[in-house]
This record gives C-alpha cells, structure tokens and sequence, in this order.
DNA sequence: GTATAATCGAGACGGTACGTCAAGTCTTATG
DNA sequence: CATAAGACTTGACGTACCGTCTCGATTATAC
C-alpha cells in the first residue's frame, strides 16, 4: 500500500552499494542506541555513504530507519502453527507483546512516533514493515477460513486492528504492563467478544 | 495513575497566575498549529511567562503541551446515553474515531508520540487527559454491568483497549480511514468477538 | 575615595548579623570556586541572608564580592622592612607578583574583570581593597622619602602604577609568566629607568 | 605567541565569505555598543550565519569579538618617529593613554575582562590584537638601541609592561584619570626610574 | 506591654544570553 | 554523472544567573 509514494532513487551498480551500506549502518544503529541514535550523520558517517546521497535515495531520515527496520524485522515473528485457531492467534499476540516489550520494540514504537509528522516515512513504515506483518497475519487468518473456525464476514483489518491495536495502545501510553498473561487475556477477550452472547 | 510522579510545584497566587497563562497560551498555539507550533519559546512569548519559569513548573515541553491538551479536552466527548450498552459503545467508538480524523485527533497523536521519548511528559498525558478517557468509559462499563449486559469477568482495561486501541492504531499508522463506517463495524466486531461461536 | 558612591544600608544588630553572615559566606565561596562560584544565589543559601536582603545592602554582586575579597586580604601581603628601599621594592613587588599567581589572585583578576561593567562595583572595589594596598605602598615610601632615597618629585600614584601595573597586565593577558624573577627583574628595570643615563 | 592553540577553522570559499561576514558585524556591534551589544545572537543575525556555523570556526564569543577588535585596530596607533627616543616613548605612551580612554578603549578593557574567564578567548585577543602591539613596540626599541639610546641589557617584554601596564591598571581600576599629562608623566618617570641615581 | 514600622527569609519571576544539537540543503571536487 | 566530504541555515532546546518582586514572619522601638 502506498508504494507509490515512496520516491524513485538512483538505479545500479552504485546505487546498490549505497543502499545496502546505508541501511546495515542504520541497523546497527537502531540496535545500538535505538531511533535517537540513527541521526542522519551517525549513518553517513558510519556507512560512508555521504549526507547527499542519503537524501537522493530516501525523503527523510524516517523513512531510512523505517526501511533498515522492515529488513531487521524481517523473518522475525514466525507465525504459530498449532493447528488450532485459536490457539493461533492468541499464540500470535502473545509474540507480538512480547517483542513490544523488548528493545526492537521500543524502536518501533520511536519509528511509529516519528511517523506522525512525517507522512514520507509513513508511508516507507507501512511499506516495509507493517504490510509485511498484515499479511503474515492474513495468512493465518486464511488457514483459520479455510477451516471454518471464523465467520467470512469478517473483514481482515478489523480483525488484525482488533488483535494488535490494543498492544500498541499500551505500548505508547504505558498503561498497562505488556505481560504474557495480559496478552493472553486480551487475546481471549477480542476473540470472544464483550457481550453476552 | 502515577499522579505521584508529578513533580510538585511551586504554589500560591503568582504560581497559579503562570500556570492559567502558560495553559492558555498553549491550548492555543495547539489549535493554530498542533504540536510543533508549541513550542516552549512560542509559549513563554504568548504567555508572558519566562522559560526558566516553565521549567520551573513542568519537567518538559510535552509535560505542558499534554496538560494543556487534557484541559481542552476536558468536557469534550460527553458519554451517549441512549439506554442500550451495544448502542452506547458503539457510538462512542464513532466518536472517538471522528475525534481521531480531527484537527485535535492530530494533536492527540502528536502528543502521543512526543511521549515516546518523555516519560516524564507520559505521566503528565496520563495524569491529565489519558486516565480522564478510561474513567468515562468505566462508567459505561459499570452501568453495562448493572443491566447485566456484559460479563463481570471481563477486565475493563481490556475492555478499553480492544474498542479504543484499533483506532489509535489506525491513526497512527494511516492505514486505514477513521471513518463512521469502519468505526461502527470495528466496534461491532469487537462486540461479537472473532470467533464463531 | 570614591566612598560616596556606597550605598548606604540598613543599619543596626540585624543588619550587622547580615553583613557579616554574607561576607563570610562570599569569602568561603570565593575560596573554593573563585568568582564565578560566588554567584548571588549560592551566597544567599549559604549566608541564610535572602537575595532582596542582600540587594538591600549591597548595589550588585560585584560589590558584594568586591567587600568580601577586601576584607579576606586584609592583613596579607605586610610590607617588607629590610631597611633598604631598593629592597624593599623589589621584594613588594615579587611578593604581589606571587600573590597574582596564586589562587587568590585569580580571584583578583575576575574581580577586575566584573568591575569593567560595574562602576557601583568597582566603587567598592576600590574602596575596600585597591585603597587599602596603596596606602601600604605609600607607606613604604614615606619611608624611603624620609631616608632621602627618591626624589619628592615623583607621584606616588606613578610610583605606584608602575611597580604593580604591569604585573596586573601579565596576569590579565598572560604574556608573561609571573615567576619570582621576572618580578625581581622588572622592579630592577623600574627603579632604574629604562633610559640610559 | 600562542597561535598554535588557535583552532584550526575550515577552509575554502565558503568559509572565508562567513570569516568576513562575521568579522564586519562583530566590528560594527562592538562600534555600537561594545562587547555587551556583541552577543552570538546578534553577531549572527547581522552577519547573516547562523550560531552553529559561528560555533565552529570560533571557540567562544570571546574569540570572535577578539579577533574582530584586532582587525578593527590593525593600522590604528602608528608608531611615532620624532628621531628620539624619549620623545618616541612618550607620545606613543600618551596615544596609547589616549586610546585607552577612548570608546574603542573601553571596548579593549571589555574584552580584556571577558578573557579572564576564557582562555581560549584570551589566546585569541594575544594572537590578533596584543602581539601586533607589542611588535610594534619592538620596533620602536630596536630603532632606539640602534641609536644607543638604550641598554641592550633591558628586556623587551619588561620594557613594554613598564610602559603600558600602567595605563592598563589606571583604566580597569579607575583610580586614576587617563589623561595626557598623567601619562606623559608616568612615561618619563618609567623612563627616569624610580630611584634618585 | 503592645502597636507599628523597619527589616528580613523564602523563593517565584522576567529577562537575556549562553552553547548545543540534528535535520535537511547546498557546494565543490573526485572518480 | 553519481558520490564523498562537509559547510551551512534553521530552529529549538534546556540552562544559568542576574536583579526585582511579593508575601508573610520577625524583630525593635515608641508609646
């Protein structure tokens, strides 16, 4: 989604170089220090890659960390297969909570803030990192179809929101502990419903 | 919650003088131009009030903004009332979704993501608008619960978050319109839960 | 001279209690972080003397230090007494000379310094320090007049200046190391003149 | 003297367009109002570079104005050539009593002040204004020794501090009236010696 | 003894400048 | 022509200290 916004950027041999230099230096930065940390000149000086060139490939320091972060991530957060749905998904939250909690957590939640007033960079998020996990989650949610344990009338992004929403929720505002137990509960909860039936 | 954290300030008559101006003067410099137009010299002119003063009074820039913000906010989003828990809910999810597409939604998320970085200025979001928003919606729940409508063993953190956090989400990360429409069937969603019964 | 310029200041017990409590105060912090250390605020909290009180009695900070340094010095440097005049010069000289090296000398030379912007400053200054080294020298000298050993001719004021008024501009500009040599060679040069006979 | 603690500042085009614009309004501030009137802010916004660039060809706003006020007196104070010595050091005693005097006197004491507590500052007013002076001197002396008018026993540097220290002290303590007979005075008393031959 | 005026402690406050930081743009020279 | 190098502008940050101010508490002295 929105891919189309993302800026086209030089092409070849080069421009290869750059991009996978620039973005390995990001990385490590992230780890390192988190967001705050991936300055624009931390990355030009670390990667090699100057200041310009940086600024030619991507629209703004965001959208770098965002890419870099949607190619860490990647491969991360397996999906559960336990051949129960619910146990799925539940499994899938708990996962996602907890890597919330974690330390590449806490730059996703520095990436997500810095989106807000950067609409390039959100776009490079969505792009990289969040579709990707939209539709690892679709997939499940495929698989649960296909078993008729779920209602296809059901729309996939209420569903995925509904799931996760709440944990980025509490990861911002910190009011609630992003626990095991938690999770678990509210995973429960969402796939039950709040009223009585 | 964590009102304790709260650094103290200095008080009596001039010290309430400060803080009335410094609140105003913010409150309006959000609604001209969000977050970034906030800024502590841009208050501090506006106000008439010193820097060294409001940093006398306040941990940080988004300790203010987001005290201010929870003061503007105060009386706005009144509870519906229209006799059914189902009805209720679900129009204040619309609500608050329309909250969330607007200008002041817009302040809302930038303040959220100032506080990513702020733990200080987290406690002040808290104290000051995010606790005031999880009471409203305790006292819908607790009147839910007197007509038997929905489960006591539910939690109503859990509660809050499966119906608010999907839209947080969303505004956020932009990947889906806060619109009426979604918001209602987010909410209905929510309601029934996921799973087929 | 210069003393009519000096405020004049509540008097009476308290007052005294005052005065004393917050030269001494200066005096301490002078000794332990020189000037920039004696800030009014820090003399306030140790003395137990408010800031009003204190600018009730004094016109600036300058002024306050300017007293407390005056009185700290009073007493060092004596006069040497060698029965020669050429000596006693020359080691007058060496002693200042050692004297502006030295921690307390520092002191002097930022207090210099303040009273360039200072003139209510530099009045106490004059008043409560320079003065009282002067008429140490002009002792000295009546000495040396009544032995026959100058010419009434010269000014005090020009003796003066020019036995010590290079010093102070080593010890400003650091051109020149204030070492017991250099000393002892310049007031030679002094007493001699720079001219051949 | 001390160029070597100079900082090295970056080179090119550019940076010299930023010395030039730097230096010219830190002149005309220092005109103005004198070293109070020269602060960062205004040196920047006159010059038209920004703070930061100020900050990292100069190491403090010491060095800035010390540097400009060395440009401003370049060619200022030419040395007198009456075809004596005696009467060589004494004009140029009184020009330099003249000039201490002066407006641009007052900015000289000003700046001298502000190196107590800047060495860095201090390094950079030897470098671009106190050498010059001093060399010049030199000249002068070695004019005079030429001739014989002077021992070649004396030191420079003792000479020169005899000479001006003495209107130094008279200007930063004000005990004592910068004016043209004082100093043709103190000069030939500096001259004569202090002590009946 | 008490009234009343001078004096004081505490510390909030406005003001001014400081030096720092990082984003993003621009220039020059190199390969 | 894409790059490296890095100078540069911009705008805000949080801090420091000055000297003034307000308030209520504490004296000292006059009655």
């Amino acid at each position: 989604m929105n891919a189309n916004r993302i800026v086209a950027h030089p092409s070849g041999a080069r421009s290869e170089r750059v991009h996978a230099a620039v973005l390995t230096a990001t990385q490590e930065l992230l780890d390192e220090g988190g967001y705050p940390a991936a300055t624009v000149d931390a990355i030009s000086q670390r990667s090699g890659v100057s200041k310009a060139t940086i600024y030619k490939h991507w629209p703004s320091r965001t959208a770098v960390a965002a890419k870099a972060f949607g190619q860490l991530m990647a491969g991360e957060l397996p999906l559960p297969d336990t051949g129960s749905t619910r146990q799925d998904l539940i499994e899938q939250v708990c996962r996602v909570s907890a890597f919330y909690a974690s330390a590449r957590g806490n730059v996703f939640a520095q990436l997500l803030a810095a989106c807000v007033d950067d609409e390039a960079g959100a776009a490079y998020f969505r792009e990289y990192f969040l579709t990707g996990r939209r539709e690892a989650i679709t997939t499940l949610w495929q698989r649960a179809l296909g078993r008729g344990d779920v209602s296809a009338a059901l729309h996939i992004d209420d569903v995925i929101d509904l799931l996760f929403g709440p944990l980025i929720f509490r990861r911002l505002t910190g009011h609630y502990d992003l626990t095991e137990p938690h999770a678990r509960r509210l995973a429960e909860t969402a796939l039950d419903g709040l009223l009585t039936q």
